[in-house]
RNA sequence: GGGCGCAUAGCUCAGUUGGUUAGAGCACCGCCCUUACAAGGCGGGUGUCGGGGGUUCGAGUCCCUCUGCGCCCACCA
């Protein structure tokens, strides 16, 4: 035995072998960027960052796993990894976060507090009324709540083996990250792709802020339909319509029908008045009416859903909005309101929520009779803001855009080619992007009317009577940036200005957190402080990411990137995909069935949950599945005992090149699974290369180490232990490199018995470092006899150290030459006496054993 | 209504340009304390490859069609 064997434990262990080399990568730097390497040195990743204000999740260990293989496999083959993580910290996750542990609502009418305390840090009670703070003490507790949140999340990051290089770190709401994307949407702004507009916008009301189309999502809610009695200007009669929103009755600027619809035909051009409030609203004709809907005529309220809004514009329709940023109906009695009666009943509707209004003035069109029949309940999708309770609201208000293809035919296929440009990984999720940005109707809105966030940087005029003048924008210089507009004043103005006829205001919005993230590859990269280092791994190479964030993250990269550096930020697209719990539903917080990924790692091992994670085919949605992270720790425990058993052996001379056929072919099928894993990790395929190299290595202990275990002791001479030893060592040593990627502590562990240096710094593996002249297809014969005996011990019931008396192998040729050639293997491992080799066509094994009769086993 | 994906053993899934009797692991059962490993080793059964049609010498794989499930988008009177 070796005098290394002093490095190898007697019973080899997983157990802490976490904390060991996670303290050690840290302590070499061993994933530290090279940041005097070339462009064409570099793999730059653009790395998800997680948002801080939720908690990781085993999704996230999915997903980091998978982008963490290829950064492995990379960097083995010579890639100085460019390989930065962010903490998103910045938006309303963080404000609804800190409101929920501080019990603290912001009110930005207020004056700063530099004494105030928040009521509590941690649970707040259920029937607590949030304390109002200014915007400066708000703001300084999201920064407090979100470090504590970055602790943790760095930890398990850290813990799983993620190979980040931690000098990188970013967030989201640091200086940094304010600059990059104040910078950019100046430059947006000084090309014209930033523009702001005064329009029906999507609207929050709980939040109190507008919302984007990709923040938007359907959700089937219980409604009614109303049928209301309209009255025709002339007296000729009624016309009865079906309304979903009877609340929004005094919002009725028109009434519209298909222009083909013969029941309407005669009264396009003529006036009918509304129910209750008395007002004369045109009828017209228009193509999006669908006759098949409700009575055939719609009322079109400004503004109830985002159909109103089309034939708003399309018709010229003179705006009548009651509901405000409150969500409420407006206090006072609208002008277009004229008749007494009208008057009367909007008093009683005046100021209340849509849902209390629609009670009211359904009781009140019962009283009138003009309302038919009782409401007739349906459940129908309702947009909602992601992450809201409540249907959003249409509200006219002034906001930032930035242009993204949805009102631009030009751009939009300029955007739909970048799309087609980008290696998708895989190839069928680019259908989701194209499906996406050929169906934008609009541009990207991008003020949010919060606080904890990259503020716009922006001032605006104020005329003589201090009323702000939107198109005189004053904008900083760059120099300057980042800027918050309501504590800075601009350029040629004084603080005291601010808010007086003649002076200035700040814009009090700030940016969607996706405008500041769709920059991560510009923070990463140092686009703002830090030339030298974008020009190195700008555009990058790897953008990982969920099939969920395409219309998002993905596109509004892509959007900046092309509007920046008419480029793409990276040239794959890596797409992951969800966890799904064991009933195959997507697994959620909110459902409450995620598992706690800390458990999971101290239970099974990193590794081992590493290799659950890598066993997920790239875009493929994964069950999560504990018994495939026992196999994962029986794969890590097997990596363990085959290496002490091979490193147990005295290491032959380096020149020592192995001659028997048997190690020949083992190297040579060796070589081929390098190709293949080489050839998928080079394609994003991590799932394929763990297979690959899996199914060799348990061949590899089941068959070639039970062959070669006699002859590697010594049974058969010094030469042909030497072949053996030399074998044993030279394929340990690259199926470790193999799995260094997946397993990423076990393969440490092992390199560290008998190598210098981290298996990380390694370099990949390739075919040239093995004896070409093997051939491979020779080990299928001696696995098929070796089972053969293996059975026919099992099913003779005998131990399998029972002994053959005679082999009786009939084969082909070529399987009989395998067979002989390593017969001496074959007779140790399997204790077999005597050999019979006959040739025949097909490959048929004769076990002769004692005391039973032959054993033919079933083939 | 449009798009995409999925459907293979009881379960989770491989199956790469079409090619012999369709694979792995788990689970289950049996045998074995064999000096790397009993938290192990060896062996075993199980399939109308969702249905139907087509192309082909040959289809789990390609084409058409139907069914079911999932996701995205659109519709929202």
């Amino acid at each position: 035995m070796s005098e290394q064997m002093s490095n190898i434990p007697d019973k080899p262990s997983l157990d802490g072998i976490e904390e060991r080399w996670m303290q050690r990568w840290e302590a070499d730097d061993t994933y530290r960027f090279d940041r005097t390497a070339s462009r064409d040195e570099v793999f730059a990743i653009d790395t998800p960052p997680p948002t801080a204000s939720g908690s990781l999740h085993i999704g996230h260990v999915f997903s980091y796993t998978h982008t963490d293989t290829i950064a492995r496999f990379q960097r083995m083959r010579g890639k100085t990894v460019f390989y930065p993580i962010g903490w998103d910290d910045n938006g309303l996750a963080t404000e609804r976060r800190v409101q929920n542990v501080t019990g603290v609502r912001c009110d930005p009418t207020l004056p700063f507090d530099p004494d105030f305390v928040a009521p509590y840090n941690g649970d707040v009670p259920r029937d607590h009324r949030a304390v109002p703070v200014s915007r400066p003490n708000f703001v300084s507790l999201c920064h407090g709540v979100i470090h504590d949140d970055e602790e943790v999340f760095e930890q398990l990051v850290r813990r799983l083996g993620i190979s980040i290089d931690w000098s990188l770190l970013y967030t989201t709401i640091g200086e940094r990250a304010q600059r990059t994307s104040q910078l950019a949407f100046l430059h947006n702004l000084e090309r014209g792709e930033a523009y702001q507009q005064d329009a029906p916008t999507l609207y929050d009301i709980d939040e109190r802020t507008a919302v984007a189309q990709a923040e938007m999502e359907d959700r089937e809610v219980p409604g009614a339909y109303h049928k209301l009695v309209f009255h025709r200007s002339d007296g000729e009669g009624d016309l009865t319509i079906d309304t979903t929103r009877p609340e929004l009755l005094a919002s009725c600027v028109a009434m519209v029908a298909h222009p083909e619809d013969a029941r309407y035909k005669p009264l396009f051009g003529t006036t009918v008045r509304t129910p209750l409030f008395e007002v004369e609203v045109p009828v017209l004709a228009h193509h999006l009416a669908d006759p098949e809907k409700g009575t055939g005529i719609a009322m079109i309220c400004t503004f109830g859903d985002t159909t109103d809004v089309t034939w708003w514009r399309e018709l010229n329709l003179p705006s009548r909005a009651l509901i405000g940023f409150d969500g409420r109906m407006a206090a006072d009695i609208p002008d277009w309101v004229t008749t007494p009666g009208g008057h009367e009943a909007y008093a009683q509707v005046a100021g209340l929520a849509p849902k209390q209004a629609q009670r009211k003035i359904v009781e009140l069109l019962q009283a009138s009779g003009e309302m038919l029949g009782e409401a007739r309940p349906i459940s129908h999708p309702v947009k909602f803001y992601e992450r809201g309770s409540r249907p959003l609201e249409i509200v006219a208000t002034r906001q930032w855009y930035i242009r993204n293809g949805g009102r631009d035919d030009d751009l939009r296929n300029a955007l739909l080619k970048r799309g087609e440009q980008l290696n998708w990984h895989p190839a069928y999720m680019q259908n989701r992007y194209q499906n996406w940005v050929g169906g934008l109707n609009g541009d990207w809105l991008i003020s949010r009317q919060r606080y904890f966030g990259v503020p716009i940087p922006l001032w605006y005029r104020l005329d003589d009577e201090g009323n702000p003048l939107y198109d005189e924008i004053l904008t900083p210089d760059h120099a300057r940036l980042p800027i918050d507009p309501s504590t800075s004043f601009p350029t040629g103005f004084t603080e005291d200005q601010r808010g007086k006829p003649g002076g200035f205001i700040g814009d009090p919005d700030v940016m969607d957190t996706w405008a500041t993230s769709s920059l991560t590859p510009h923070i990463a990269g140092g686009w703002v402080d830090d030339p030298d280092l974008f020009a190195r791994v700008f555009p990058m190479d790897m953008r990982p990411q969920g099939h969920d964030i395409i219309r998002t993250w993905l596109f509004g990269s892509v959007v900046r990137s092309h509007h920046e550096h008419g480029c793409l930020p990276w040239t794959d697209a890596a797409i992951s995909g969800w966890i799904l719990d064991p009933d195959r539903k997507k697994m959620s917080k909110s459902k409450g069935n995620v598992v706690t990924p800390i458990n999971l790692l101290e239970d099974f091992g990193t590794d081992a949950v590493r290799y659950w994670a890598a066993s997920g085919r790239p875009g493929v949605d994964t069950a999560f599945d504990e018994g495939q992270m026992k196999i994962g720790r029986k794969l890590g425990t097997k990596l363990l005992n085959v290496s002490k058993f091979v490193l147990g052996f005295d290491g032959p001379p380096a020149d020592v090149v192995p001659a028997a056929p048997l190690d020949r072919a083992m190297l040579a099928r060796l070589a081929d699974v390098i190709n293949e894993a080489t050839r998928a990790l080079e394609e994003f395929d991590y799932a394929r290369a763990l297979e690959r190299t899996e199914a060799f290595f348990w061949w590899f202990c089941d068959d070639y180490v039970e062959l070669v275990k006699g002859r590697a002791y010594g049974t058969q001479g010094d030469d042909a232990a030497r072949s053996a030893r030399a074998a044993l060592r030279q394929s340990l040593d690259v199926v470790l490199r193999l799995f260094a990627p997946y397993l990423p502590f076990v393969t440490e562990e092992v390199w560290g018995w008998w190598r210098e240096g981290s298996v990380h710094a390694a370099s990949w593996p390739e075919p040239a470092e093995l004896p070409a002249t093997g051939d491979a297809t020779w080990l299928v014969p001696v696995s098929e006899v070796l089972a053969a005996v293996r059975r026919a011990k099992t099913e003779a019931k005998l131990s399998q150290r029972a002994t053959v008396d005679e082999l009786i192998v009939d084969g082909p040729r070529a399987a009989l030459a395998a067979v002989e050639g390593c017969r001496t293997d074959l007779a140790e491992a399997g204790g077999i006496s005597q050999f019979t080799l006959s040739e025949a066509n097909a490959l048929v094994t004769v076990v002769r054993l004692t005391p039973s009769t032959d054993v033919i086993p079933a083939q």
